[in-house]
DNA sequence: GGAAGTCAAGTCTCG
DNA sequence: CGAGACTTGACTTCC
């Protein structure tokens, strides 16, 4: 079981999600701030070893504009001594990493620009990881993106245009319950269509779901996961009191993960802690599972 | 140096 | 019909 947090370790003072104006782009402006970004996300990727935070986000703006129509700057041959010499860190480490593209990534769109963005989008991740030279049980991770009124539709399409994706591409795609579009049900049915993984996000699944327990959601996530794609991954959060329902919490809730965690039995997963205060809420995670170890 | 406004991109809900 | 929400604020301008 691996622990970790996405993108930002708030601590540490660094970023490895620089970017700058389209307006500036040019290789000197690109290459500069990519540089800052990757001795950001070495220092990050470090700080994790040392505090056996094995699991992490890396950030989706590490290479600024990477999949826009305009870039003709080539960054992969520019960058990949420096990205291999990360994922040999990585993979000597044993650590496992992730990736969630944002919400402009929709493969089921009925706008063809949008799904052509999309797959640009979703090619930068996957050469992100390919550059690192990480195998396939390192994901991007997104969601089914809108219904666009017509939901049965919508899953159509997707299950078409994820069978058409490069097998870079779909080797590392796994698709996230989400708190609008898709229940882990929804997300589980599609897998069983066209196979891909379901990432189980215990926040989301607490404001759409079918009826299930936690660990049920879990059990069918879990089910998804062959052999290739390595242990499941998951996203832990807790409800944020003062806020909208589904808004992550600031910080995480101790006795809510250990009984989480003592009601996983054994069950080996990778969690992420999407939780505001990142790195602060692994580190007390990474303490409450010591203490259950402890017990069983 | 700090506050306010702006920034590649989609889609939906709410007020 | 515009603002706000999403895995994540960072950059730029203005004072």
């Amino acid at each position: 079981m691996k622990l970790g947090y996405p993108v930002i370790n708030l601590g540490l003072g660094v970023t490895s999600s620089h970017t700058f104006r389209l307006a500036l782009l040019s290789e000197e402006k690109l290459f500069n701030i990519v540089r800052k970004n990757l001795d950001a996300l070495e220092e990050t990727v470090r700080w994790n070893i040392e505090h056996n935070l094995l699991f992490y986000r890396i950030s989706s703006n590490l290479i600024p504009f990477a999949s826009h129509l305009n870039m003709d700057i080539a960054w992969q041959t520019k960058f990949a001594p420096d990205l291999a010499r990360i994922g040999q860190y990585i993979k000597d480490n044993h650590m496992r990493i992730s990736m969630h593209p944002g919400q402009f990534v929709v493969i089921n769109s009925p706008n063809g620009s949008v799904y052509a963005n999309s797959v640009r989008e979703l090619q930068y991740h996957a050469d992100i990881l390919d550059l690192l030279q990480l195998d396939s049980t390192h994901k991007i991770q997104f969601h089914l993106g809108g219904l666009h009124g017509d939901a049965e539709g919508s899953r159509e399409v997707f299950i078409q245009r994820y069978n058409a994706l490069s097998d870079a591409i779909r080797s590392r795609l796994v698709i996230e319950n989400d708190e609008r579009f898709a229940s882990v049900q929804e997300c589980f049915e599609l897998s069983k269509r066209c196979g891909i993984p379901v990432l189980f996000d215990t926040l989301h699944h607490e404001v759409k779901n079918d009826g299930e327990t936690i660990l049920a959601g879990l059990k069918k996530a879990m089910s998804t996961w062959g052999e290739t794609n390595g242990i499941p991954m998951i996203d832990y959060s807790n409800q944020n009191p003062y806020k909208r329902v589904g808004a992550h919490a600031e910080t995480i809730d101790v006795e809510k993960f250990r009984s989480f965690v003592r009601s996983l039995k054994g069950k080996d997963i990778d969690i992420m802690f999407e939780i505001k205060n990142k790195e602060a809420s692994a580190l007390q995670a990474q303490i409450v599972l010591e203490g259950v170890r402890k017990i069983f």
